[in-house]
DNA sequence: GAGAGAAATGGGTATATACCCGCTTCATGG
DNA sequence: CCATGAAGCGGGTATATACCCATTTCTCTC
């Protein structure tokens, strides 16, 4: 019996540590995190929203998304409160401060972006993230 | 100005937290993560070891590999012992829980590896893989 | 053999991630 | 208008991840 191959998630996720610490080190001066980077991406893409929303669009768990939330807030990147026409929902907006932060990290952004694709060719990582519907009717099966 | 490329880390994390996802369902029946799962591997392949050596070899951090050890610990799969010859060393070590539990998850982790694959063409991942060098290298620059 | 420096680790802190459960609020059928 | 169910959310819990700092232990040099 031939040897098992390397677990292609352990593979996938020793990548997405490098590279995460890649571009959280060429955030590092704008005080932010990829992941936080891309949250505050979203809200400008989409403006105020709810949370529910804004982790369907990030593709995380709601749950996930209000803790996310949290480190944004207390530094004022991103304002919370309650869409007063539907009591339920809290929607998250950018502040000034989080406008600022986006643009000040913007370049940094661009830099690790550049560096990071010099290594991983970027249309390989697309290509795996255009697969990902796959995966899902995969695991319907 | 041409628009910003998608966000390769966001695409990469996004992936990853799917696959994971994925994986972690397919083994719940052996109670075990790929995290745990990968860990448990390593040591049988290298038989008892430091946690510094374990940590490399899984390319995590020393405190995330001992945290990462408590669970597995704490269900009897690993034990932690002190290296008698250096003191300073704790030993982690398969137990026959441990290869036991490994025994029962290898079905489980083959069946959602071919089943990723479908999905993901791990030449593809294998190749990200293989260019982690040269991130270190560029990061160094 | 004692002191300087290196190595192995743990703990504190912070973030990221997801599951489940329960609470509040809304919408809708009768 | 009220009961029922659905939607949005927070909190509890657990794991995963990494940084920094302190502590212990070892090693090596003089």
């Amino acid at each position: 019996m031939a040897a098992d191959s390397p677990c292609l998630c352990a593979n996938l996720r020793r990548v997405t540590r490098a590279v995460t610490a890649a571009y959280d080190a060429a955030l590092q001066p704008a005080s932010l995190r990829i992941t936080q980077f891309s949250i505050l991406r979203i809200l400008e893409r989409l403006g105020p929203v709810g949370v529910t929303r804004l982790a369907a669009e990030a593709a995380l768990d709601r749950s996930t998304m209000g803790r996310n939330l949290d480190p944004l807030e207390r530094r004022g990147l991103v304002r919370l409160t309650v869409n007063a026409a539907d009591q339920r929902e809290r929607v998250a907006a950018l502040t000034e401060a989080g406008r600022a932060a986006l643009a000040a990290a913007l370049p940094l952004w661009r830099a690790a972006q550049a560096r990071v694709e010099t290594a991983f060719p970027p249309a390989a990582v697309a290509d795996l993230a255009s697969r990902l519907a796959r995966l899902d009717s995969a695991q319907t099966d």
